[in-house]
DNA sequence: TTACAACAATTGCAAATGCACCTATGGTGT
DNA sequence: ACACCATAGGTGCATTTGCAATTGTTGTAA
């Protein structure tokens, strides 16, 4: 009987989570990514190339939680738009490397200070030694949340599995 | 020439929320949801509920971050399966209010400590100073995100206005 | 009271999503 | 060399999504 069973929405992190990723998207999508004619997932792949340069589909994949069948849609579009390119890797013929054309790169140019002050508006009023601790608790919360729970993958391969919905 | 144009995606706080964010559902579903038959926004709706009571869809809407019309079609389909009820609001005949039925209070009696375990998890080895430091900014962050940008609603209406995708 | 604006919910419809499956290539062990 | 499994990417198809109406209701101002 110690326990209601609740959830005290203001403290729960999942909960929490969920909202501010919400508003961020929400303000992103409507203030700057629509008139790029952008959606948030456009976004995320532009991100990923730009900063970790030409990387294959299942690791663009990986590091966006889209899954690979939308991704393999989503890279096509953006083809057509000008935006990347889809290129077999050299000496693997079954790996496509996708990046970033001249006009992806220039877009990019233009919306990561867009991005950049999104963050800055969104921590208003947090000074750098709560900034630092938000950081480095959402790294370990990361890390925590995709070990493996029990033993799952005996051997070696450090993560793979992932995404099935985007959150 | 300062800036080089990239986002460290490692620091990029949007990033960071969304990574946890997706880690998040990925395994509260895959563990707890499908076992259940219910998909993550089944469970924010159930959370809501059972959290606050019996609601309008358009509030359940505004604090799940659902688009109304999908909202509607979803909370079709858990009266049809017998978590919740809809009726319609006394003295106010063009509102509905939604809430849990035995059914659906006993499912989430059974699911809410397995979400409460799945915070402990992914907040291990964080100590309460920190934890209470990521929750309040998070609370700060939405705050400052939905903050009227400008001047955009002159007259009163607090909110109202939000989601778009799902995030 | 009679218009008219705001609001809550629903529905039509095209687009997006994700699972299951398929194809093609690469790697491994015998 | 061979069979075999794992990997990368793409497709078919049913479901889900969200924007734009549409319907019905309430509030309010002339």
């Amino acid at each position: 009987m110690a326990d209601r069973l609740q959830l005290e929405l203001g403290d729960y992190l999942p909960y929490l989570i969920n909202r501010v990723g919400a508003a961020l998207v929400d303000r992103f999508v409507a203030e700057k990514l629509s008139g790029a004619g952008l959606g948030i997932a456009d976004w995320r792949v532009l991100v990923v190339l730009s900063t970790r340069g030409a990387q294959r589909q299942v690791d663009v994949a990986e590091q966006t939680s889209i899954d690979v069948s939308t991704l393999s849609r989503l890279i096509a579009r953006m083809v057509r738009n000008g935006f990347v390119t889809r290129e077999r890797a050299p000496h693997n013929n079954r790996e496509v490397l996708v990046q970033l054309t001249a006009k992806g790169r220039a877009v990019m140019d233009r919306l990561i200070p867009h991005g950049r002050q999104l963050e800055t508006i969104a921590v208003e009023g947090l000074n750098e030694r709560e900034l630092d601790i938000v950081r480095r608790s959402l790294r370990q919360m990361y890390g925590n949340l995709t070990q493996r729970p029990a033993g799952d993958t005996p051997q070696g391969s450090v993560s793979k599995r992932s995404a099935r919905k985007g959150v």
